[in-house]
DNA sequence: CAGCGAATGTAGTCATTGTCTACATAGGCC
DNA sequence: GGCCTATGTAGACAATGACTACATTCGCTG
């Protein structure tokens, strides 16, 4: 056994096999022991790294929208952004399910604005603004806000109706053609 | 005291409290030992009432549901109805903010389709088509299928976006008018 | 109205979990 | 080479969900 002890990059395993487990089970709640366990690691050593089973969790929610970020800003510089970002968004949706009703779940929603989730979601709503930017052109800023939320709201609602068993509905058909 | 032994209509009462618990402090997870507190009665007897704590949220999940149903029934002799029935979600939502985000957890998706939640489900559904018909008159079963799907995913996007503290975003805007 | 079976509660127990405090080890910097 | 801090480990605790066995009560049938 190799089993130094220390780990090494403890922190990056644990959000790993944590997204793993979110895989593969997506309904059961995930254990911090188990994770540490899973990791070959004593059940306290996530403290060090975490402030707790929540820390965790929000560490996977900022990822996520991390990597929502980076869809919606691909998605800037095509063709038609908003069919673009709906389109990227699916498939998202369709291979990251569980991690992103985990994002989506209101638990994470009231926080401190300078959390590590608050953040992240500004930012996807900075890029999201800039989808609809680039698709309407130059708004007023209130109307660029105005639109972003529709879309984001649309993208939200189609998800979660899929999860509860909606099958053929476009989030494409939701969203009013930008003029 | 005039505690008795059989406490009469425990499983109502444990539903009672769940829910005000759940209006309380919306954030932490109910326990259901606790409620067996609240109510007065020993850790283990709700398991006579329900399958286990999951029983505990199928219930209240299930009767969001009806409420979300009765809502829809009134809308559907409203002269808007989907007005009626997006303002009368507004209020819902707001005063029952705790419950809808339950209602709406995906936790509670991919059920057996027998099982209570699906079955109010289902009804909730329908009484969302009815809406959506009494608004546009007769249309192709397919067709008030999709644009009643279509305004419970609007929504459900906008109950959720106003929970991560966006403002100022109305379903009707996003509603497309019935013609 | 007696009594018997089913419904409803209670007691006791167990494994698991989140989290805290104290202690051990390693890694890096002077 | 020695110390300070970051990182893990050990041990403990209360709370929880759930199970099995036992107690009490209700309601129906004779």
């Amino acid at each position: 056994m190799t089993r130094r002890y220390h780990h090494g990059s403890l922190r990056t395993a644990i959000v790993v096999v944590a997204r793993e487990k979110l895989r593969l089970s997506p309904a059961a709640p995930l254990s911090l022991r188990e994770l540490a366990r899973e990791v070959g690691v004593s059940p306290n050593a996530p403290y060090r790294h975490f402030p707790g089973k929540d820390g965790v969790e929000v560490a996977l929610v900022a990822e996520g929208y991390r990597e929502l970020t980076r869809l919606a800003e691909a998605a800037t510089v095509a063709r038609r952004p908003i069919r673009s970002l709906v389109g990227a968004f699916a498939q998202f949706a369709a291979t990251e399910a569980p991690l992103l009703s985990l994002v989506n779940a209101e638990r994470f929603a009231g926080r401190d604005p300078a959390s590590e989730v608050a953040l992240a979601r500004d930012e996807w709503f900075a890029a999201l603004v800039a989808v609809v930017e680039a698709e309407a052109g130059e708004l007023l800023a209130h109307e660029s806000y105005r639109r972003a939320a529709g879309v984001w709201a649309i993208l939200l609602g189609v998800t979660a109706l899929r999860a509860h068993g909606a099958r053929g509905l476009l989030a494409e058909e939701l969203i009013p053609d930008a003029e």
